[in-house]
DNA sequence: AGCTGGCACTCTCGGGCTTCGACTGCTTAA
DNA sequence: TTAAGCAGTCGAAGCCCGAGAGTGCCAGCT
């Protein structure tokens, strides 16, 4: 599609666009070191290279800009995450050796390490519980008509759920549903717990036992996928991107929703990419924004994902680096655990 | 130490200013409809409260704006929080008539009803776990060197910590000592929990349950006050308050560090103030930010308090009063659970 | 055929200049 | 003590102009 002195050109173009932030012109392009041309050539290619749709021109007589999909094509023939530099990977090591236990704690400080390493923003999405087995469960009656019951998950996450009652109760009958409640389900998946068929229960127990286990029950079938962890880093290194406080403000608008975050790094994921660049997000508040996204493997099954939201010129060669060994580093550390 | 007119006149000022965000001269002071006198004579007052430090002027020949001096002046005479709007009210009385259960997302709700009020970015900090006692505790084995101590408190928080062990251990144990743990520390408070003797505890138990009772007994002792519970919402909202990049950046990189928000909070409360304008933030990064601040009670006890922070023209009177009532029904919600 | 040098043209950016308007401070009179 | 008037100040906005950066195209060279 492109020769190779156009892609050279293009490449030129994009690495000076992201470093400076301007326009770039034919004289810097022939300049440059990889393109032996004059600038007049280059001036010929880029005109072509506009006419393709890989740049454009803010306006007659300045420099040029990549467009999306210019973007993209210096993305794919980057053809895959680099090495991370000596600094970097130093950090990155010293996380992970000093990192241990608390699952929480964890990703939200492996968010901090991620944007520290990027200096962009970095989002972490805690494994799916779907997968994880019941290693415990706990009903602790708060008030007479509230009991709480915590899940503690083979993966360490905890769930917590609160139940409201209809009629009093007492410990002891929490007690004993307790009891109940841990041989039913221990063991099983979160997706299979919440799939027993609450009528096949009522023998041999008492009604108000049978009353809680049914809430109990209906309580960890009703809210399935709603509660991803979700850890956001590092927005105010982001934010210095850009120089619209506008952008800013709907970026973070985007941010404070985690539900959309997490359907949107999944949504790249499924596309089978792990870039996304501007609209190729999908959202049309991040047009001026791309995602570097990576999932990371706990035990041989895709648990979560990783990524990073920067602006459209960002570095890609780090982030594609950076969010890949971290990815690879903190599926493994979560596999031992 | 004003007299009548001269702090009409600074109202006015403030007001105007808080509006529009541009210097406001003597004309507009003497149309406003409270003052009834010349601009002329607005000008020989503006010029004595400039010279007593309440207005500053950008340069001459420019309108007059409020130093930190004039905003206090201000909130002072506003004496107290207002009623809110109509509107306003209405939302916050649907969201505590919702509101129910699950004191995480309760409280992560909360920071957003505050900010979708007030359009500045609102700060939630949790009850402080110290007053609360000990509902239940559980120690779960995730793997054989990692064991994790679950904790139920009575104000339906959940703490948990995992302890690292030097040696193996199995079920078995682990249960021994959930057992033992609790019969030692249900009902007591975190602290009181934390301070007991770990040599008493030596006799009659195995080594291996006195090894893990041990460790989670210092665990417990060692992170206090550490995972204060923030929640922080519309930062979005108020970052549109403000017109360079910059400062935002430097107050996200503020909201970022959370340990810094809870003590900037705590600070403002212990100084006895419901406000903190510029630099009273005691942070030179929040120079053109103020603080509104209200603590909330449950049960007769202060738990924990809730706050926004906005630019130092923020409005005052609205934020106030979102503030207090928040804090009122907040509270009264979490006494009831 | 493809590249290059040259040239005319375009358009932004910054400086300098002027005008406009919004203020102020001061003086004077009621 | 207040009001009115007036001169003075300074930033903002508009304008012009020159400089500079870039472009497109053409003619000539390899």
């Amino acid at each position: 599609m492109l020769d190779e002195r156009k892609a050279t050109i293009l490449r030129a173009v994009v690495t000076e666009y992201i470093e400076t932030a301007q326009p770039v012109g034919s004289g810097h392009v022939a300049s440059s070191a990889e393109v032996n041309v004059s600038s007049a050539t280059v001036r010929n290619d880029m005109a072509a290279l506009e006419a393709e749709g890989y740049l454009a021109q803010p306006h007659t007589s300045a420099g040029r800009i990549p467009t999306e999909k210019g973007y993209r094509f210096f993305v794919d023939q980057l053809g895959g995450p680099g090495k991370l530099g000596v600094s970097e990977s130093q950090q990155v090591r010293s996380f992970f050796s000093r990192t241990h236990g608390e699952m929480e704690q964890m990703l939200s400080d492996t968010s901090r390490l991620l944007s520290s390493l990027t200096h962009y923003a970095a989002v972490v999405v805690g494994p799916q519980h779907e997968v994880a087995t019941i290693k415990s469960v706990q009903l602790v009656g708060l008030s007479p008509r509230l009991v709480l019951a915590v899940l503690v998950l083979s993966s360490g996450a905890i769930e917590k759920h609160s139940i409201e009652l209809a009629t009093d109760t007492d410990d002891l009958i929490v007690n004993a549903a307790a009891v109940r409640l841990s041989t039913l389900i221990s063991g099983q998946t979160l997706a299979s717990a919440s799939s027993i068929d609450s009528q096949s229960l009522d023998l041999g127990e008492s009604a108000d036992v049978a009353h809680i286990l049914r809430a109990a029950l209906a309580v960890l079938g009703g809210e399935h996928r709603h509660d991803d962890q979700v850890f956001i880093g590092g927005t105010s290194d982001m934010v210095a991107s850009f120089d619209a406080v506008r952008t800013v403000s709907e970026i973070l608008r985007i941010l404070e929703q985690q539900l959309v975050v997490v359907s949107l790094l999944e949504d790249v994921l499924d596309r089978g990419l792990s870039v996304a660049i501007g609209r190729e997000t999908g959202n049309e508040a991040l047009a001026d924004c791309s995602i570097v996204v990576a999932p990371y493997v706990v035990d041989g099954e895709t648990a979560g994902s990783i990524g990073v939201l920067g602006p459209t010129r960002m570095h890609y060669d780090q982030a594609l680096s950076a969010v890949a060994v971290v990815a690879n580093r903190l599926g493994r550390t979560l596999s031992e655990g």
